[in-house]
DNA sequence: TTCATAGTTCGACCATAGCCGAAACATTGA
DNA sequence: TCAATGTTTCGGCTATGGTCGAACTATGAA
């Protein structure tokens, strides 16, 4: 049998910070890019190949191919169980320290995953729409309002250029950082678009980190309070 | 909340081969000491010191102190349930690579566990002695039988003094190795004893490997196959 | 008090493994 | 076929952390 110290194996595959953010991001039950996890990990796709064949190997995801995309998910229902009960117990007894990932501390506040704005200034934004109406939740479905989509025109994205392609418009996220979501999909771009142009922030060159200037920062929690422009 | 990544911290423990045999050993339910939890995981009592100080930092295993000895114990039976599953996520993804434990594989083969006889050659006795009807197991107890007596006594145990103290005659103890129960309590010791008498097998200095000479070995099979002495 | 033993802390060594840059590989679309 | 993009492999750097020897502390016994 000798399965001894198997559980180490386990314990040792989860144990590393960027693949537990990874398994976190797999935990929606979705089935995810090397790519879109990499960016969710906080490490480029090299590591990130590295990791996810160490957790294939260990047989807690599995691959599926489909086109040119490679989506990874969790092997079953069993692993995501052992990991609930793994967040379960660390949220009980971890009020000790908080770990921070395999990056540095400005990817938690505001940071790209893929497309959109995570970390949280990513967090704020999805509350704050969510709080005045603009975006819908219905159960993991995401909609948009009819303030919303005034709120976003006059935001100035143009809402019909988006709805092209099987993208969908809102999806929710998960954030390894604050483990809540922020908002995906087109919109979650475009909005990350329209902060670039109007120069509340920039893109910090060869990182995921979002650096808001000072200004930008005030007028983008500004808006977050009025719920409007 | 920020509760990210500290399944990692869970992980980085359990991740720890030491340190999984340590909590292996806790999941009998006993409470045991630094010294017999250093002795079962294979490294030396500072290391294992260590090793405690982080699981109790982690908050999965919990201490309480009794004379002059500090009896460690899985906190709760969470923490106890979580191993659990994680052991049955093993068992069942875990035919890929055996793991070895910290030391040398010679340890494997034969050690000593506190003061009795572990590894290959303590499952050997355990199991032809259950085999021949020596010794009963009922449930976790394990009681010798009439034959069981006449064997360890033609062998050169006297029972009688054995059955002093408050310390069982006889005892299961998992073995990390192989993950199957081999025997302690006070028959353990005697048996060990008896062998380092007949010269069967000498303890390696500095070390928990029990070294069988080439005779000695064969005597011990032989002794085990024909259930006699 | 003095001794012995259980247990911890400290310091140094070393191996494992995470990380990234560069480049190779694979797959699709033109 | 070529070009582009997603993905993996390779090589080298670095750091985290497991390990042990030795010294220190604490507890109980003589």
């Amino acid at each position: 049998m000798k399965d001894g110290p198997d559980i180490s194996r386990i314990g040792q595959l989860i144990g590393d910070p960027a693949r537990a953010n990874i398994l976190s991001a797999l935990m929606s039950g979705k089935a995810l890019t090397a790519t879109e996890l990499a960016q969710e990990a906080g490490v480029t796709p090299q590591t990130t190949s590295g990791h996810l064949a160490k957790l294939a190997d260990g047989g807690l995801v599995r691959i599926r191919k489909q086109g040119r995309h490679r989506y990874y998910a969790l092997t079953d229902d069993e692993v995501a169980s052992v990991l609930e009960s793994l967040m379960h117990l660390a949220a009980m007894k971890g009020h000790l320290r908080t770990r921070t990932g395999p990056r540095d501390p400005a990817l938690r506040r505001a940071r790209v995953c893929y497309d959109h704005l995570a970390g949280d200034k990513g967090i704020q934004l999805y509350d704050a729409l969510i709080k005045r109406g603009h975006l819908i939740e219905t159960g993991d479905d995401l909609s948009l309002s009819a303030e919303g989509e005034t709120f976003f025109s006059n935001f100035g994205i143009e809402l019909s250029s988006l709805s092209t392609g099987r993208r969908p418009m809102c999806r929710q996220c998960l954030d390894w950082s604050e483990r809540r979501t922020h908002l995906a999909g087109m919109l979650g771009k475009a909005v990350l678009d329209e902060i670039y142009l109007r120069g509340w922030a920039k893109r910090e060159p060869n990182s995921r980190i979002v650096a808001f200037s000072q200004s930008g920062e005030k007028q983008f929690e500004d808006i977050l309070i009025a719920g409007t422009t």
